[in-house]
This record gives C-alpha cells, sequence and structure tokens, in this order.
DNA sequence: AAAAATATATACCATACAGTATATAGTTTT
DNA sequence: AAAACTATATACTGTATGGTATATATTTTT
C-alpha cells in the first residue's frame, strides 16, 4: 500500500499537470496550483522543491501517459504496417486523448518552454527523441522480417512521419479544428499504403 | 515624413516583437520591454493603451513581415508549380528567416496564447487562414489554366501542404534541429513533382 | 494509546508586477 | 522666439509573485 504521503504526491501532480499543460511555467502562478489542489503552500512545498521540480513533475506526468499510450497502440497492430495504421488511428482522435492534459503535452511544453525554462524544454525534446525511437523500431522489424521496404533509414522515416503528426496537432491546436487531424491522418494512411506495401 | 511620435511607436514595436515573440504574452514583463527599448514605462504607455495592445501590435508586425515574405515569394515563381517550389525553398530556410524575429511567431503565439489571451489566439488563426488563401490562390489559378490538376480542392490541398510545412516548423523549433525543415521540404518538392505534374 | 515523526496550514518575507498621476522635457505651431 | 502642445521620465499605487519559518494537525511507529 502506498503511504499518505506518496499519494498526497501523486495527486498532486495530477492535478496540476493540466494547468501547467494548459497555462505554461510562468503563466502558471503557485496560488493557480492551491487553488486547484485545494491544498496549501505548505503541502506543495513539503512535496515538491520548487515550482520548476513542480511543472517537470507535471510533464513527466503527462509524457508518460501519452508514452504508455502509444506502446498500447504500437503492440496492438500484428504487423508493422497494422501497427502504424493503429497508431495513426489513434492520432486522429489525438485531441480527444489529450484534452483532459489540456492539449498536446509536446506542443504545449516544447514551444512555451523554448526560451522560458531549459529543464522543461530539455524534456520535451527527449521525449520526442524516445516516440520517434518507439515508431522507427516499428519500421525497422517491419524492414528485417521482409514485409516492407523504405526509401530512406527507419528512424528517416519515422521522423517523417512523425513530423506530418505533430504538424496536423498543432494545427488542430492553433485553428481549434479537428479537421486537420482528420485529413492529415486519411493522407498519411494511403501514403503508407502506396509507399511502403 | 514622419513625425516623431510615429517614429517611437515604429521603434518600439519593432524592438519589442521579438521579445514577445520569445518568451510570450504573460512570459514578457513590462520591465522586459522598458529594458528593451531603453524607455521607460511613461513613453511605453503613453504610446499604447496596455501590455495587451503592444504584444497584438507585436504579432501583427511579426505578421507582417512574414505575410510580405510570401507574397514576394508567391509572386517570383512564373508558373503555379514554380511559385509553389519558391515557397518551399523558402521554408527551408524558415528558421533563419525567423532568427531575428525570435522564432516563429505563428506557432509561438498560436500555442502560448491558446489559453492566456484570446485576442492574440484570435490574430494567429487569422494568419493563419490568410497564408492558406494565399496559397490555396496559386492552386486555383494553377487549375483554372490547366497546368495542374488536385486530388482534391484548392483550398484543402493548401492546408494540407501547409499543415506539413508547419509541423516541420514545429518539430524544428522544439527540437532546435532544422533538419526537420530539409527533410520535409525535400519530401514535399517530390511529393509535388510526382502528384501534380 | 503515547511518543516520535511527518505532513500541512498559517502568517509572513522581499521582490516584481501592471498600471497611473504628475512633473519635466522636447516638439510644433504660431 | 514664445506659446501651446505633446511626449517621455519619475515616483508612486495596490496587488500578486515565488518562497520560507514556524506552528499545528495528522500519520506512523513503538
Amino acid at each position: 500500500m502506498s503511504t499518505k504521503a506518496e499519494r498526497t504526491t501523486a495527486y498532486i501532480i495530477e492535478t496540476v499537470a493540466p494547468v501547467f499543460n494548459k497555462h505554461g511555467y510562468v503563466g502558471t502562478s503557485m496560488s493557480d496550483l492551491t487553488e486547484a489542489t485545494g491544498l496549501t503552500k505548505g503541502a506543495l512545498y513539503g512535496n515538491f522543491e520548487n515550482k520548476e521540480a513542480l511543472a517537470l513533475s507535471a510533464f513527466q506526468y503527462n509524457s508518460n501517459k501519452l508514452l504508455e499510450k502509444i506502446d498500447e497502440k504500437l503492440s496492438d497492430g500484428r504487423t508493422s504496417l497494422d501497427k502504424i495504421f493503429v497508431l495513426t488511428a489513434f492520432y486522429r482522435n489525438y485531441d480527444v486523448f489529450t484534452m483532459d492534459m489540456g492539449g498536446c503535452p509536446i506542443l504545449n511544453v516544447g514551444v512555451d518552454a523554448q526560451h522560458n525554462n531549459p529543464l522543461l524544454s530539455a524534456a520535451a525534446k527527449e521525449t520526442i527523441k524516445t516516440i520517434e525511437g518507439k515508431i522507427a523500431l516499428v519500421f525497422e522489424n517491419g524492414v528485417n522480417s521482409g514485409e516492407l521496404r523504405l526509401p530512406v533509414t527507419p528512424l528517416q522515416f519515422a521522423k517523417q512521419l512523425y513530423t506530418m503528426l505533430q504538424g496536423a496537432v498543432a494545427m488542430a491546436t492553433m485553428t481549434g479544428d479537428r479537421k486537420y487531424l482528420i485529413n492529415t491522418v486519411a493522407y498519411l494512411e494511403q501514403l503508407v499504403r502506396r509507399e511502403l506495401k
């Protein structure tokens, strides 16, 4: 069983994560967080060293949720191509999935922290690299098993795919229009089907 | 000739624009701006109603610079296809162009202002729509003159192209790696060549 | 259940914030 | 060049900021 302290820490992180993700590091004040959690500053500073540590934990929480979902999706499909289609299908509803996080954590933190918080910025970069690696692995296996042939290296192809997906995420986020997700995924599906089969 | 006051206002905007673009609306303080301009609060508040008006002018300044450049590029090419290639070539060095603005104003403001400033957020959306319209017009002319055939409407195709470009911008911004721009443009060039010729 | 340990609440720093009133400097107009 | 006007600097609001010291609850161990 988890101790009370551990549960409080966990509660703080999950409550605070969407607030940070929505309003950014500088845009979130400690009073925003006491209000959201119903706790006082004493509680927050008892569980986290400072605002930055809190923000970092919050991002890691969101990031892990996303990474786990991607793992789940990529293990769902049988063949490599299946896995990719399950992934793109996931991104078609990416806005729904990231809604209770307060949007895409990678985009939000990656852009927001750019010139404001090196630690958060580095964490976002790391997550991007991890996702690209996961996708690349699927392609690599597909190539090794002879299932598919790529015009470039698996990592290169994964990066290209992820760039397009993340482009759709960015456009959907900025405009509030999920059609960018739908149309981009539709395009990618025919691209993969045509290019790799 | 412009009056002294007009020149001061212009000076403030162009000096303040990259600061806002880098650090965001909440991340930029009035003292950041007095420091950057070498002027005092009195001068800033004499020329602008408040921080929000300043931020909006700053974004419009960056946005216009970008829109003018895109207009220039789209008028450079002779045929519709030429125009598109000139545009994609521009995006290959988009990071260089947006460097002294402090990065892509659309991405930065579009993401940053999302939950922090409705006015700025709306302005970013507007700029996106404008750019998509400009690209769509090129495709439309190409179709009407019989130069090229599209699988979807001109606007739809323009949106898809811009989403991919902006995806590359987002990834390059977040990772600090311009290869995303180079590779995406390379991909788009062969795509356009193959799909539309 | 008492004692020891830990977690949270309260009250408080010093500083930074956006914004304003007013005095002073600088430009235009006459 | 004087007068009228305008723009900028200074000094000052009240409030919010991140963070801390300490008192008070609440758990956990004995």
